[in-house]
DNA sequence: GCGACAG
DNA sequence: ATCTTGTCGC
């Protein structure tokens, strides 16, 4: 079943009226797992078409148990603030697919670091009702210390806005630029930090995520050079 | 009015 | 995000 029409508008302020209706239904809380898989979400264009994909591993072996994919048309141009109406429903169709659910997922782009604190991972973290994290590869809103956070991984300084702590930027790697993770649902910014960097080897992107986005990108070719 | 602006 | 080879540096 395709998801309601008033829940994914074509219209940008539509959409804007949807995030302030489920900005509420955001749980910010600690999360201690158990986790035993964890799942990683990237999305990837094509022409009109958004090629969706989820990648789960198991935890903490960071093994791929399973892999799924989806191709639909783009619905959504690219606005900032509003991603999520552009990937959310190809994102939304690919979960489907999956037959064991994860115990968290970690999407490309923010959590509550937003302007209305409705990131595609609070987004979908609350529409699909499971632990989600925002690890984006840049800055959307939000300010932070650069000079304070320090080169080695591990080290992390809080992102905030008018005092409002949204999430941290997280070196996932030694002299590398900095993530900024933002919880999405049912997680807090410490325990997603955690999490991201438990999710994290020897590159920039942790495991599910960076998977997800190789994935996503063998997906295109092969399907650019066939039909 | 002038920037900033996930992917 | 996407168009794209080799190359500099840790």
């Amino acid at each position: 079943m395709a998801a309601a029409p008033e829940e994914f508008p074509t219209d940008p302020a539509a959409a804007r009226e949807v995030q302030e209706g489920l900005r509420q239904r955001v749980r910010l809380e600690p999360y201690h797992g158990p986790v035993e898989r964890v799942a990683g979400v990237d999305a990837a264009f094509l022409g009109d078409q958004v090629v969706a994909v989820v990648v789960v591993l198991r935890f903490p072996e960071l093994t791929v148990e399973e892999e799924a994919v989806a191709v639909r048309p783009v619905p959504f141009p690219y606005v900032p603030g509003l991603l999520s109406f552009r990937e959310g429903p190809a994102v939304l169709e690919v979960f489907r697919a999956v037959a064991n659910p994860p115990d968290l997922i970690l999407f490309d782009g923010q959590g509550i670091a937003h302007p209305r604190r409705l990131g595609i991972a609070a987004h979908l973290g609350v529409l699909l009702d499971r632990p989600a994290i925002g690890v984006a590869k840049s800055r959307l809103t939000g300010t932070f210390d650069e000079g304070a956070l320090g080169a080695e991984k591990g080290a992390r300084v809080p992102l905030t806005e008018a005092g409002e702590v949204l999430g941290a930027v997280v070196r996932s790697r030694t002299n590398v630029r900095p993530l900024f993770v933002s919880p999405g649902h049912r997680c807090d910014a410490d325990s997603a930090v955690d999490w991201t960097l438990a999710c994290c080897t020897r590159y920039r992107l942790p495991e599910p995520t960076r998977l997800a986005d190789r994935r996503a990108g063998e997906h295109k070719r092969e399907r650019r050079s066939h039909g």
